[in-house]
DNA sequence: CTACTGTTCAAGCGACTACTTGACAAGTTA
DNA sequence: TAACTTGTCAAGTAGTCGCTTGAACAGTAG
C-alpha cells in the first residue's frame, strides 16, 4: 500500500465516524442517549422510527464504535461510548448553529419563538444554586432524571407538569425563582415547561443547555444509585 | 409542519455539517485547511485529486457552511470558516482514536511504527521554551508557517531538512533539544523530520500534536504579518 | 418442550454520493 | 479586443444509503 493509498485509507477512517454522524436520525439518538443508557423500543419511539430501521442505524453507531450495549434479560441497552461522543456531538451543534445557513430556521421551526423565554448561563445557574436561591427542575422523562441530573434537582416530568404546577409552587419560597433544564439547547421540553410556569403567573427561567453539557463542565451531579457526587 | 417533522429537519440540519466531513477527501481537505487557507490546485495536490473533483468537495464544505471564500485576483482561496470548525474536527478525530475499530493499525499503516519517535506534549514544550533549551522547527510547508506558526519556531520544511542539516546542527546549542512539529497528531512531516535528525545523530523529539491544537489551546503564535502575539 | 418478547437480519426500491471527462464562466494580461 | 489562467458546472456511471416489509434469532416464562 502506497503512501497516498494509506493517507487515504486513514482518513476514510475518520470519515466514517463523520458518517455515523450524518444522519438526522442517528443524530437524534446520539442527543437522547447522551442523557442515559436506553433500549432499542424507547428510542424507536424517541426518534419516531420503526423499531427495525432503529436497530438499523445503532448498528451503524455500533459500527462506528459510538454506542456499545449491555444486555439485560431479555432487553439490550444502547450507551454511548464514552463521555467524548458528547463532546462531539456538542462540537457538532456548534459548528451548525455558527455556520449553516438555515439552522436557525429549523430551530425556530422546532422550538417555536423563544422571545419571551429567558435563559440562564451555567455559571450563573451555579452561584444561583450556591445562594439557595433557586429551585431546579429537571423536566426530562424520569427514566433519563434517574440515571443522572443536577444535584439538588427535582425530577418534574414535563407531561406531569401541569399536573403538579400547585405542588411546585407551593414548594418554592417567595423570593425564589424556578429554574428547568432537560435535555440541551435543542430540547423543548425545557421551553414548554417555562411556558407553562410564566402562564401559571411564576417567575422561571431555562437553562441555556441541557444536562450532558452540564456533566461535562464537572459540575455537581447525582443519579439515583450514586447520591450526590462532584464531577 | 409538525412537532416530529420540524424536529427531524432540524437534526438533519446538523446531520448536513456531519455529511459534510463524511468522506475521507473532505476530512483531508479539513486537516489542510486548519492550517491556513488554500487555493483549489494547492489543495488538489494535498489531496491526490483532480482540480474539478477537489472544486466539488469544497463546495460540499462550503454549502454546510465549514469554509469560506476569498476572491484574490484570479485565484480563490479557501479557509475554515472559524476556529470551532478545528474544534469539530479535533473531537472527530479524538473520537475516532478512542472508539473506532480499526484506526490505529489504519494510522499505523501510514505513519509506520512510532515506538521509537518520542513525543513532547504541549504543556512540556512550553516550559521548555521558557527555559530555552529547545529548538522549534516547523516541518510544514513554506506556505503553512508563513500563514502561521508557534512564536520563535524556525521554518525548516521536511523536504529541504536533509539539505540544511548541518545548517541546524550548527545552530543549536550542545545542551539544547530539536522539537519538530507539522499539522497535528496524524502529519507524517515531523516524523520523517525527527527519523531524519535521529539519523544524524542529533536528539530530537515531536511535538505530539500540531500547530492548530496550539493555536486552540491559547498558546503563543506568530505570522509572517502580525508578529509575536499572545495567543 | 412451547409460546412469547425484544431485537436483528435480508431483500428490495428509490434517492443520493464520488469520481471522471469535457465544456463553460470569471477575471487577468497584453 | 483576444488569449490565458483558475475554478466551476453538467452528464454519466458505479456504488452506497435509508426506509419498509417480513422472516429469523436470542433469551425468558410457563
Amino acid at each position: 500500500m502506497g503512501h497516498r493509498d494509506a493517507k487515504d485509507a486513514l482518513f476514510d477512517g475518520f470519515a466514517e465516524v463523520a458518517k455515523a454522524l450524518a444522519s438526522g436520525r442517528r443524530a437524534e439518538l446520539i442527543d437522547v442517549l447522551a442523557q442515559g443508557e436506553r433500549h432499542v423500543d424507547e428510542l424507536a419511539a424517541e426518534i419516531g422510527q420503526s423499531v427495525a430501521n432503529t436497530s438499523f442505524h445503532l448498528r451503524a453507531l455500533a459500527g462506528a464504535g459510538l454506542v456499545t450495549t449491555r444486555r439485560e434479560g431479555t432487553r439490550i441497552h444502547y450507551r454511548l461510548a464514552s463521555e467524548r461522543v458528547v463532546d462531539l456531538w456538542v462540537a457538532l451543534r456548534d459548528v451548525a448553529a455558527a455556520h449553516h445557513a438555515r439552522l436557525d430556521d429549523l430551530a425556530a421551526a422546532y422550538l417555536g419563538d423563544r422571545d419571551e423565554l429567558e435563559q440562564v448561563t451555567r455559571d450563573e445557574l451555579v452561584r444561583r444554586i450556591a445562594a439557595g436561591e433557586v429551585l431546579v427542575v429537571d423536566v426530562r422523562p424520569a427514566a433519563e432524571y434517574r440515571s443522572g441530573h443536577i444535584a439538588g434537582a427535582r425530577s418534574v416530568p414535563v407531561d406531569d407538569l401541569t399536573a403538579r404546577l400547585a405542588e411546585l409552587l407551593t414548594d418554592v419560597p417567595d423570593g425564589a425563582e424556578i429554574v428547568a433544564y432537560c435535555r440541551g439547547p435543542y430540547c423543548a421540553y425545557a421551553d414548554d415547561a417555562v411556558r407553562a410556569l410564566l402562564a401559571g403567573g411564576r417567575s422561571a427561567r431555562r437553562l441555556e443547555d441541557g444536562f450532558p453539557e452540564w456533566r461535562r463542565a464537572g459540575l455537581a451531579v447525582e443519579s439515583a444509585t450514586s447520591g450526590a457526587r462532584p464531577g
